[in-house]
DNA sequence: ATGGTGGGGCGCCCA
């Protein structure tokens, strides 16, 4: 049985929901996770999600700003908001699986929108920064402390940073440019490790590849520029690796019409 | 070195 979860920073839901609707159309994800919602929960677009067959959700929002979804195709227990980064910032949620998904029941989704930390990279300049860096340490604390006991735990979300040198269209280039800065790449990594986490799209793409989900508005012509960045990630627990299929990144659906800056990322598990 | 383009929701913050 494949289970197929898809992560994508929206950049507004409302505003997009046909964008969802065209894409879970293609992809068909089983659960759809996603980050930049900008919608208070009691605007939450149902109607259109109901239309795309997901019956089960999870959505923390706040008006204007963030907000993470987790929709889903089987029940959702467990649902919880996360408190990271010392603030009230709707940025994460988790859900487990019920007994409907079948083999796929007790897969708990964790999923995260890491604050993008401003244009200065040096906390003690920018608080935007300084709270990145806070959210991180605070996420690496919880995979430390999880660890042990954490299985068949999948950890989705626009991280804000890309970690490896072929995550980026430059490396020296973009090296103080936030999002590939030492502090932050080591900082991921550091994470990763504390949790015992596998990124799951570079088992299936490995280095060097180079491998983006995200390509600035403010390029005019962003395809032929490709000045892209790995901002969005999908990380599996160890005892995963051998359910990791296929790893897919939607380049095209950033070339639709009025589309969001990332680019869906779809992972398929096979259990 | 700079400014470039989007979204939310109405002057400006955030990405």
């Amino acid at each position: 049985m494949p289970l197929k979860i898809t992560t994508w920073n929206i950049n507004s839901v409302r505003l997009r929901i046909d964008l969802v609707a065209r894409f879970v159309a293609d992809q068909a994800p089983d659960v759809l996770c996603l980050q930049e919602t900008k919608c208070p929960d009691d605007q939450f677009p149902l109607a259109g999600i109901k239309a795309m067959g997901f019956r089960h959700w999870a959505f923390t929002g706040q008006k204007g700003y963030n907000g993470v979804a987790i929709l889903s195709r089987f029940p959702l227990l467990d649902i919880a908001r996360g408190a990271f980064g010392g603030n009230d910032h709707a940025r994460s949620i988790s859900a487990m699986l019920a007994e409907e998904a079948g083999a796929a029941a007790g897969l708990t989704i964790h999923n995260f929108y890491v604050p993008a930390g401003g244009d200065v990279p040096d906390r003690t300049l920018n608080a935007k920064f300084a709270h990145k860096l806070d959210f991180l340490a605070d996420m690496t604390s919880w995979a430390a402390l999880g660890r042990a006991r954490r299985r068949k735990s999948v950890l989705v979300g626009d991280l804000n940073i890309a970690p490896y040198e072929t995550d980026v269209w430059s490396h020296k280039a973009l090296l103080d440019v936030v999002s590939h800065t030492p502090v932050e790449t080591e900082g991921l990594e550091a994470m990763r490790l504390a949790g015992d986490w596998t990124d799951a799209v570079r088992k299936m793409m490995p280095e060097p590849e180079r491998v983006y989900s995200w390509w600035s508005y403010r390029s005019p012509d962003w395809s032929a520029a490709d000045k892209g960045r790995r901002l969005d990630h999908v990380w599996t627990t160890a005892d995963l690796d051998p359910n990791v299929a296929a790893a897919k990144i939607r380049r095209d659906v950033r070339g639709w019409e009025r589309p969001s800056d990332h680019a869906p990322v779809t992972v398929t598990l096979e259990f």
